[in-house]
This record gives C-alpha cells, sequence and structure tokens, in this order.
DNA sequence: TTGTACGCGTTATCAC
DNA sequence: GTGATAACGCGTACAA
C-alpha cells in the first residue's frame, strides 16, 4: 500500500495539511465537525505520521545514542555492558526514550556521530575522545563521556577507578604474594603501559602504586602484564600465556570480571585451584562475580548508578539544560572465596 | 553556534543548495572550482548534514528496530538479551547499521513503533504480537519476529522449544525424580499455563508431554508450577517459595538458565546442596551456565544464530527483498553437573 | 477557525 | 557538461 500522507488526507477531508495536522496535535482549534471528519478519514486510511518528517519540525527524536568504541558484538560480550545499559534503561523507562546503540560506522566514529538521528549521546570508554569530542561538537547535541579523561567544560562520569585497582593489588600483596600477574584489557598500545589513557591508565597507576607501596618494581620479573580481550574467552587465553610462564604468579589481578571469570576457566580446565593455586581478583563486581565458585573477590563499581546518573544528565541537557560538572563514583574491594593468604612455604614452582 | 545548514553554505558560495549537495554525493556533476569553493567553505564552517534532514528523502535511517515487551532494565536483566544482541550485532558490524531498542512507550508498543525512525524492525517475545503486527503493518516497515507464534506471511525465527523443554523434563525423570517443580516464566496468567502463548506455550507443552509419558499428571501434589521474573532474583524467589512447600520437590526444571541460577543462588543461602539435595535443569545456555558451580545442564539454543538470522532476514526485506519463511532452529541438552540420580530410599521430607 | 509559508537535504527534471 | 527548480513529509508561527 503506498503510503497515506497528511497531503492525502487533506485533499479527500478538502482542507489544508495544517488542519489535518491540528487534528491531531491541537485539536481544540478545529470545529468539532472539520476535527471528525479528518479523523474518520485518517482512521480509515489507517494513516500513521512519518516519525522522520516529525522529527524535521520538533527538534527531537526522542532517542539518545551510546556511542560505543567497539562494535556491538564486542562490547556485549562484557556483562559489565549489559549492566551499564540497565542503568541507562531506567532512565529510557522514566523519561519514555528510546536508546540507539551506535558503533563506529566501518570504523569511523565520525560517521557513525554524524548518522545517528538522536538527541544527545552518551560515550563510554572512548579512547579517541579528543577527536570524538570535537566530532560531537561539530555535531551539536548535548552529550556525556562516561569512562574517558575528564575535560574541562563537558560533563562527565567516571568512577575511582585508581583506588580501586590500588585496592585490589594492595589486597593480595598484603595477603602476601610476591608474583603477581595482571590480566589488562587490550588497549592497542601491545603492553607499552606508560602510554595508557583513560580507565586504562588510571587502573594501571593504582596497581602501580600499591606494588611500589609493596617494594615490587613494575620492571621485575615477580610481575607480569598480559593484556586480554574484553570477554571471558579473552581471560582464558589470557591464563593460559600466564600458565606458560616459567615463573607462574600466584595471585592474578584482572582490570575487568569478565576476564577474571575466564581466567577461572582456563584454571579449571587445566586442573589449577582458585585460590589454592592461585588467587585472582576481578574489577567491576558484575552480577556473575556471584555465581562462579569459589566467588570472585573484586573492586564494586556502581555500574548501574554510573548509566543512570550519566544519562539523566544527559536528558537535563537535551531539555536545555546545563552541567558540566564531573562525577567520579567511588569503589570498594568485596571480598569473596577466591584470594587465599600465601606464605613463602607454599611457594613452589 | 547556530547550526550550519547547506542554505548557507549556498548563499556564501552563490550557488544553490543543489550544488552543495552534489559536492559532498555526487561531485563529478561539479566544475572543478564550484566544487572546490564549496568544499572550503563547507569545512571552514564545520558544515554537518543534518541526519534527520536526509533521512526524509533517502527514506533510510541505517537503524533497525528492535522491538522489546518491557522496559529496557527488565528485559536486559537476562544475559539470554545480551547474547541475541551480540547475533544481532554481528550483522549490524558487516552492513553498518546502527540498532535502536524500542521499550513500550510509556506502556503503548503502538507510540513506540510509530515513533521510532528505523528501516525495519526486529520482535522478541512479543506476547500480544496480534494487535502489535497491525501496528507494524500500518507502520509500513519491514519486521521479522522472533520468539513468538508463527505467523503466516511474516518472516519468523523461532526455535524448537517444545523439544527442547520436553528432553529437559525427561531428563530429570529418567534420573528418577517423581517430584518435580517448574520455574516458569512470569505470564501475567498467574499460573493458569493453559492460557499460555508463544514461547512460553511451547515450552510447557513440552514439559506436560514428557510428564504425560512418565505418568505424571501436571495435577498431582508432586508437580508444581511457580512463575518468576526473568531475572537472577526472580529464581531466587521462586526458590525460596518452593522451599516453604510441605512436600519440596526433588528435580526443579526451569524455562530459563537466569531463573535456574537465581534458584542455585537461593539454594546456596539456605545450605541446600544441588544436586545433591535436589537437582535443576535450566534452558538457554547461556555463558553464565558454564560458571556456575556445579556446572547447569540446560536445553541449549543457538541464541546468537537467531538473531544474526533474524537481523540477516531483516536486512535483506529493507534491501527490497521478500522472504515470509518461518525458520525453526534446534534446540539439545547440555548435561553438566546439576542434575543426579534420585533413588527412592534418598527420598526424605 | 483555517490557510500560507518555512525549515532541512536529496534528487528527478529541466534549462542552457 | 553545469547547475537551478521543485517536490518530498510534518509541525507551527503567523497571517487572514
Amino acid at each position: 500500500m503506498a503510503k497515506v500522507t497528511i497531503k492525502e488526507i487533506a485533499r479527500r477531508a478538502g482542507v489544508s495539511k495544517t488542519a489535518v495536522s491540528f487534528a491531531f496535535n491541537d485539536p481544540s482549534r478545529l470545529s468539532e465537525a472539520t476535527l471528525q471528519r479528518i479523523l474518520s478519514i485518517a482512521e480509515e486510511l489507517g494513516y500513521v505520521p512519518d516519525p522522520i518528517a516529525r522529527s524535521m519540525t520538533t527538534k527531537r527524536t526522542g532517542c539518545i545514542g551510546l556511542l560505543v568504541p567497539q562494535p556491538i558484538p564486542d562490547v556485549i560480550r562484557n556483562p559489565f555492558f549489559s549492566e551499564f545499559l540497565e542503568g541507562i534503561g531506567e532512565v529510557c523507562k522514566e523519561t519514555g526514550l528510546s536508546l540507539m546503540l551506535v558503533p563506529p560506522l566501518k570504523g569511523s566514529i565520525r560517521r557513525a556521530v554524524n548518522d545517528a538521528a538522536v538527541d544527545g549521546f552518551l560515550t563510554l570508554g572512548l579512547e579517541t575522545f579528543r577527536g570524538t569530542m570535537i566530532v560531537l561538537e561539530q555535531r551539536g547535541v548535548p552529550y556525556v563521556m562516561v569512562d574517558s579523561d575528564p575535560t574541562l567544560g563537558i560533563p562527565c562520569v567516571n568512577i575511582d577507578d585508581q583506588g580501586g585497582a590500588r585496592v585490589a593489588m594492595a589486597h593480595v600483596l598484603h595477603a602476601g604474594h610476591r608474583r603477581v600477574a595482571i590480566l589488562g584489557i587490550k588497549s592497542g598500545k601491545q603492553g607499552r603501559y606508560k602510554e595508557y589513557a583513560g580507565t586504562l591508565r588510571r587502573r594501571m597507576e593504582g596497581y602501580l602504586a600499591a606494588l611500589s607501596e609493596a617494594g615490587l618494581p613494575m620492571r621485575s620479573r615477580n610481575v607480569h602484564l598480559v593484556e586480554c580481550d574484553s570477554h571471558a574467552n579473552g581471560g582464558r587465553e589470557g591464563f593460559q600465556q600466564l600458565w606458560r610462564l616459567k615463573r607462574r604468579p600466584t595471585a592474578i589481578v584482572a582490570m575487568s570480571d569478565i576476564i577474571a571469570i575466564g581466567a577461572m576457566e582456563a584454571a579449571r580446565e587445566l586442573g589449577v585451584r582458585v585460590p589454592d593455586d592461585v588467587s585472582i581478583v576481578g574489577y567491576d563486581d558484575i552480577p556473575a562475580a556471584r555465581w562462579t565458585q569459589p566467588g570472585l573477590t573484586t573492586v564494586h563499581q556502581p555500574i548501574r548508578e554510573k548509566g543512570k546518573l550519566a544519562a539523566d544528565l544527559l536528558v537535563k541537557l537535551v531539555e536545555g539544560g546545563t552541567d558540566s560538572n564531573h562525577y567520579v563514583l567511588p569503589t570498594n574491594l568485596v571480598e569473596r572465596e577466591s584470594v587465599r593468604i600465601w606464605t613463602e612455604e607454599t611457594t613452589a614452582g
């Protein structure tokens, strides 16, 4: 069936397009007779206003965009992302907004941003955020950045990445571990952690601070850094790589729970017991951290709250408000059962 | 800064809007001099085409919608949904499409569908699919239904829900269990399972078929049905409710893994051992089913493939193709460690 | 109470 | 070959 437009209805009703529009958006401006005539014709023809044409004039799409740094399958494989979506979703529920997932368009964030018909953007963990900021500014819609390096004048929501990482590392060091491995998140920098930015940099700084306090230099044979993809299989591969080492770690500190969970999976497959043979600490405190056996000791961050706060902020901005504050949400260690005291005599190759 | 439009550039360059548009979309139709003049002015002003205005004429948004039956926070709490998104995401990655999550707009699916500026819809597990179909037809964009009752002429993607459910129930019955509980998914029907539709109905039919084969009528004191919300906490509550019963089940068959996982959590909290004290079977085979201890015996369904197939289908439809086939993907039982043989003598209060 | 004109980018059609 | 005109779709300020 050919698309039914406002024009067609106007023609049949013998009125102007305006009158038809009023029938739906401001009925009081029409006489009862005209109104009913228009409405019945529209009903009969099954008229549905074109959302795009409508957005043209209203300047509103009823949708906010979530700009992610990687293709959807890559980001969704980390349950962290689901929980973040849940927080945003609460705001959508309250406000009646939809949510668009906006991955780079054939590698180009610029094209993705320019093509997305949304009222504003949330950005999550963008590494190339400087270039992205220019693109977003040009695009002319408000945006809120989450898990990036805070930038003056731009509303940002972050967590205390460094503090959390420091506590996590300190926890295993206090437990006596002196051979530790860090399962990091793939950075594209091949382990050159001094070039890290954003969340990765801050977490790394936290680990290093705790290491330094314990007198363990990063450049020692007792400290390893392995970068993993942010999903369970990435963690599994990371663990396998670690277990091929001559000097295996007695404790593993992972930059995300899903990596830690993958590592635990690999450990089980290799007959390595957690925490008897190796201790593991995660980061994020996703729901699954409670389901594993042993329960995963990890750094809790308020993921849902982070998403909700960022979305609330964006909605305020979209509605014309202003807010360029930086928010830093707290983190804290959650002790479960994946870490065990390590004493010298138990240390064996 | 005021929005830079094509008109402003045309004015400054002393050409028509058409020329400016050609500069970006069909440069060969302009003389080199005109082209460069337009391009440099556009560059200088930081021009970005308005995606909405562009969609007006192209009739394309570069975005597909996923219509979900509940608010985003409710659906995302089931990891099943993430994996489904992963499958859709693969198609987005290949085709350069974005994905819009479209929940009911203040309870109205009609408004949500009419307001969403997308090239087509995927629907997931819609209960009120008859009314929704009319809305979608009127909306005039192609759509593919997933996990609904198959409807003639509409492309549908489903799994063998009934077969999977039957095998799951048969599995615990073969293991000797005679007091079983079903942890169902909240239906809005207060347990009147004969009124179920779609996925729920098919799974229920599968359970009933196996029960019937074993000579266990549903209307017996030995078979219980409890409806749960589709998240871990729903499963936890379901288990707690079951454990308040006088005649506790020796086996629990859950309609989704996340409910089963929540039940396992509740069991652990109550000191009930799985599978020694109670056996549990799930449905879906989400990644977390491998992480629990004991590993969850469950019905595997190809979630990602389902999402990918549905999205591939939709893309074909959006591009003008036709396909109103019905696809039914296979399911199979995955045995892990959450089910144990039950003999009469072990049966105690 | 109802009609006119405008905003926005693309493209079929037409003019030279 | 080069480039202008008009139409698409809706909502709304403004005019009548």
